[in-house]
DNA sequence: TACAATAAACTAGACTGAATAGTCTGTTAA
DNA sequence: TTAACAGACTATTCAGTCTAGTTTATTGTA
């Protein structure tokens, strides 16, 4: 928290260059993304300041002065993780074959998402750092659950404009599906009871979410 | 990890009585309780050996005296939490009157449990010690989750058997309407972007599972 | 029953050693 | 000539140990 708190953040076009040596952008990308590997593996308190320049190859004092703090640093490595890791992992949904097959498809996505290692990772520092009330878990839901309900919301009104699906609450259903998805096994996940999954099982488990799903809102031929 | 690890834990009854002074039952009690207290709040990290000490009203040594180590007071403090927090919450649960009123109940039940703060605070501690691997992710599975899916299952077998549900797989429906009870309230708490329970929501959001869950597994009338 | 002798738990606090956030000092690149 | 850089340095926190003196129990003996 010295003179040097100002300059900080490096936000990729606004660089107005000063007057000496520029910062080194390269420097600057090692440094947040080995702090976010440390900081999602080992958390917060597990990671030091000294661990990450030798892991990024740079002094501390570097560190120091592209980050005024740990803090900072923690906050910019998961923030960017999360903006990275979650945006378009559904792209490929424009191919629509039947109810059924594309119900299973999204299902299945967000399923294998919602267990995935980053997201865990994530999930797991953002708990672990709950206490201190940082605004990462605000950012966290948007980038994550909160843009998932979306898609999911999208893609049942299709289908209920298509005449297939009959949901008054469109937002209840995404979330009633998300919850579903995630089932056992994301909290087992979360709190180290099981720590591999299982690609084939998590599909076989999105499949039988979906399937339920559709008997309950799949609209009655009268 | 002296002379002295061999001799810790204080079982209960099984108190070989040897020569000198007897370990002070109370402060046993005192420390444990305060180190429960403590690390639930502050994590293990966030909670020093000296705080424990201190706040039990206790010297360090005698501290060290009863547990030969930081993690196995952490084992034991959280072990006792879990033990003691979560056996029976629901026991008035042989006055039957409706099927529609039985399932709200409980669904009521175990979703105040779910997102107690108890529940959530050993749940946050689990899943920021989850990297360690500690035995206690299975304790807690068993005296939580795995508990109130048996009970749930039990539940349930009452009114298949009395024909009034119709369930194939009695602990796949159990573990989805655990599922759907969580709901996103859980994640919000667990990630501190919400950190106040409203009972009254949380009682409305049961409700509506319980509707749900009964619209699916109801039997209908052929 | 009374009374040492003894052994271990207790207190208070100093101490060690390790880890670590953050700073200072001088050097070098742009 | 400014600011990035490297690495030594500072100050703090903390798990666990040690010491020295005190208290409370058991046990052997009178």
């Amino acid at each position: 928290m010295t003179s040097n708190a100002v300059r900080n953040l490096m936000p990729e076009g606004t660089e107005r260059q000063g007057r000496g040596r520029p910062r080194d952008r390269e420097k600057n990308s090692a440094i947040i993304e080995t702090a976010s590997e440390l900081f999602l593996e080992n958390g917060f308190a597990g990671t030091s300041m000294d661990a990450v320049a030798k892991h990024a190859g740079v002094s501390k004092q570097t560190v120091y002065s592209h980050f005024s703090s740990k803090e900072q640093l923690f906050s910019e490595s998961v923030r960017r993780r999360i903006g990275e890791h979650f945006p378009d992992e559904t792209e490929d949904d424009d191919a629509d074959h039947s109810l059924e097959a594309d119900t299973v498809e999204i299902c299945n996505q967000f399923a294998q998402l919602l267990v995935s290692d980053d997201a865990m990772s994530v999930y797991r520092v953002l708990v672990a750092e709950a206490p201190k009330g940082s605004e990462l878990a605000k950012i966290f839901w948007e980038a994550g659950p909160r843009l998932m309900v979306e898609k999911l919301v999208h893609f049942l009104a299709r289908w209920v404009e298509a005449g297939e699906l009959e949901i008054d609450d469109l937002e209840a259903a995404a979330k009633h599906l998300l919850a579903l998805l995630k089932g056992e096994l994301h909290f087992q996940l979360a709190i180290g009871l099981v720590d591999t999954v299982d690609e084939a099982a998590v599909r076989a488990h999105a499949e039988e979410c979906a399937i339920g799903f559709l008997m309950v809102y799949r609209k009655q031929p009268a």
